[in-house]
DNA sequence: CAGTATCCTTTATGATACTG
DNA sequence: CAGTATCATAAAGGATACTG
């Protein structure tokens, strides 16, 4: 039975859920920030993702380019290049995550003050 | 050596990067999606967000009331009774996480349908 | 109702080594 | 350079039981 009277965007099979799950998590965010500016090889991903490792690193850019969000070109260069970037769907990803990045901005202080209070009363 | 000659919001100690790592996650974003109209009640939180267990959710209830994103109030009924609730803070963050939400309604499709190509020529 | 505590399983990540 | 493979470990999550 289970019938749905009203798509509820919070029910676990509903597909905005199944978007966001594979979206919302921080390397997500990390790489589409970096890709924002134009195309970035490999190892310059690694190296300014701090502590994002080479294997979760490699993942993340395998998971985005199933998404279709960016793309993986290799020059036949040797040894070989390889460059990702954004496609024209992870552009419109990416501004969708700017605000959140904006706000992390604004507000750390005030969560951090947050965070001293409820630790130090607690 | 390793200085910074400016600010790098993708270094591991970026402050940025720190509320990003708490903030971008999909329970996270669940939540404030939740409580995004008014305060709720525990059970319901659990019932409307399917697949968050009662666990999960405690512990994100406690994490984004520490970071002074929500806030919690029981009534001293029988049994007692809580409700929780955007902060003016969580209000903020609601909003920049909004557009987040959007996208994956919008793009859903589209990223389903990379989704299959990439999975049939691969 | 609104949790916490415990145990146990699954998943994710880290380190290391290796290859076209 | 840009990865994959493997193994070990740590972290996250589920199930269950219990309490003010």
């Amino acid at each position: 039975m289970d019938q749905i009277l009203q798509p509820n965007p919070y029910s676990a099979n509903c597909p905005t859920r199944l978007v966001l799950d594979r979206v919302a998590d921080k390397w997500t965010v990390l790489v589409l920030g970096l890709l924002g500016n134009g195309p970035v090889r490999f190892n310059r991903l690694r190296r300014e993702g701090e502590g994002l490792s080479q294997k979760v690193l490699a993942q993340t850019l395998r998971k985005l380019e199933r998404d279709g969000l960016i793309s993986r070109t290799a020059f036949p260069t040797v040894p070989v290049t390889v460059e990702y970037a954004l496609t024209p769907l992870g552009h419109t990803l990416a501004a969708a995550v700017e605000p959140l990045r904006l706000w992390a901005e604004d507000h750390i202080e005030e969560v951090l003050r947050a965070q001293q209070a409820y630790d130090t009363q607690e």
